[in-house]
DNA sequence: TCATAACCGGAGGATTATCGTCCGTATAAA
DNA sequence: TTTATACGGACGATAATCCTCCGGTTATGA
């Protein structure tokens, strides 16, 4: 493959993840070509299908999200809450919330073995590096990885412009009120 | 106005608010009218553009919520606690982040004087009641109205089908977690 | 430097979704 | 019973998106 070619397919694959993180899900293939500088038949020759495109951008969030991951579990021990509160901040950019809408407006007829393995994988990691988290109580005893992972979704979906003007950085504080909530509850 | 004809009005604004609700606006006006039981031409005669009618149903809400913020006024002198609880269950059942999403897309050049002005009025009422609640040390003395408002829309904006199977309850229970984040703010 | 295989861009026809009008029919009200 | 008011849904218009086709460009290796 050339290398040029190489390129422009990883642009493409940044240019749709971030139109579906401002957006959520139901881009114009056309629009993710322009913004990633390249001409629609590039799109359509390295992307058989537009499910093709979107497995492409929830393996690369589901992989950057096995990162935080490991980083938290390698620093859970020495300072557990500074750790947390980094994952947490890191999950927030990961726009976990525009993937599940992507997944369910692109994908809605089955996602594709591949992705179902990658999201078990990455849920797995996360359920394990909770151990850490609930024995430092930072978190319930009996929250479960999934359902972490989902709030946090839900808190990141991508807004209205209206919204995102009339309460500038609420996602953060919300998500910063979650966290608080949860470590209200663990030390309850 | 013949009174079927004022029946159907109003089947057409509970329909348009139930699939607003599901779907987070931008809905075909064809489904609407089918979802109220009634022709395509009725809505039209009804409801001069989709404006009007997204309109309407932003009325509607936020005459639901000054019902709701009146109830929470009248009973938090006697019990703070339970009657913030069921504030916020009421809340939630308001569909307010559909609200958020029908504004953005169907409204997106600007909200008609009307609509300014019923969400401004509830506003108000929402910071009066406040009040109580923040002497009662359930939020933060710093907590203001929009800001609260839009952590509940953004909370309970429609989501997709696929997170409501995989983790059900999870809006109800992210509530939760945010009310207990301000409570832990508020007495810290 | 050159030959060539690999790759590119974007115009444009096909497809699909939604809109909104029109008119023959039905029904509430007096 | 009469009639003004209101209804339904087929249908042509409009708009958005899709995705193929082909003349032209560029990376690569000798």
């Amino acid at each position: 493959m050339r290398a040029d070619a190489v390129r422009r397919r990883e642009a493409i694959v940044r240019a749709a993840r971030r139109l579906f993180a401002e957006a959520g899900g139901s881009i114009a293939l056309d629009a993710v070509a322009e913004a990633a500088g390249v001409g629609i038949a590039t799109l359509y020759r390295n992307f058989e299908s537009r499910e093709a495109l979107v497995e492409q951008v929830a393996l690369a969030i589901l992989s950057d999200l096995d990162d935080a991951t490991a980083e938290l579990a390698e620093h859970l021990r020495d300072e557990p809450g500074p750790a947390w509160q980094a994952y947490v901040v890191r999950l927030v950019e990961l726009d976990l919330g525009a993937l599940a809408a992507a997944l369910s407006v692109d994908l809605a007829g089955g996602l594709s073995v591949l992705v179902q393995d990658a999201q078990t994988h990455s849920l797995t990691q996360v359920e394990e590096a909770l151990n850490g988290v609930r024995e430092a109580r930072l978190v319930p005893a009996d929250l479960e990885a999934l359902e972490f992972i989902v709030a946090i979704g839900i808190a990141t979906r991508p807004q209205p412009l209206a919204v995102t003007r009339a309460a500038p950085h609420m996602v953060e504080r919300l998500v910063g009120l979650v966290i608080a909530g949860l470590r209200a509850e663990a030390t309850s």
